[in-house]
DNA sequence: ACAATAGGCAAGTGACTGCTTGCCTGTCAA
DNA sequence: TTGACAGGCAAGCAGTCACTTGCCTATTGT
């Protein structure tokens, strides 16, 4: 359960989900160059991969080889306990 | 928004949060004391109070002073947010 | 007033984190 | 087969984190 707040406590791992939300099944350097596209964050290919083992170890991240591909595709399955665990209520008031 | 995420890292933190979950407005003793008795935690005065004012920084728990006492209140409305950016839907199957 | 209670400030420490650098492995096309 | 491409391994480094220790402030009851 940790383990997923911790995968999502990093802002560069927040912005790898959003672009696997958008399109799965995308290979480390697509992924790279996304970051610098769209998020103005140019992290080495070392670095990326390392945020892809945390968010893989989370669960929030599926992976596939593919030959010499490794593609990585999003679960949103454990963001859906996150909502379970602490039910919205109204805010103390 | 990353310093929900952060804040939420840690387990001591959550047990925080479940502790108001159950009765609001309570002390830092006495958050030390239930910390201790239902979670086994044991942690310093100092230390719970650090954690709540990071729970504080995030917006997760809102602090009344009255007169010598600080009572903390939990504001689950940040919590609402988590769902609301990654739309749940189905695992990549 | 004064002692007990509730909490705050700040420095120090060990562990963890995000990141880089350098080199190595595995796969595919010509 | 050999070179280019996708990725992996591991050591090292600076910054952050959780936590403790020691001392200080403020409010309350008697």
């Amino acid at each position: 359960m940790g383990d997923i707040f911790k995968a999502l406590a990093d802002g560069t791992r927040r912005a790898l989900l959003d672009e696997l939300l958008e399109r799965d099944e995308q290979t480390l350097f697509e992924l790279c160059s996304r970051l610098a596209m769209k998020h103005d964050l140019t992290p080495t290919r070392q670095a990326v991969s390392q945020h892809l083992d945390v968010l893989e170890a989370a669960g929030l991240v599926v992976v596939e080889r593919r030959g010499r591909y490794k593609l990585h595709t999003i679960d949103t399955a454990p963001l859906a306990q996150i909502a379970e665990r602490w039910p919205t209520r109204k805010a103390s008031s």
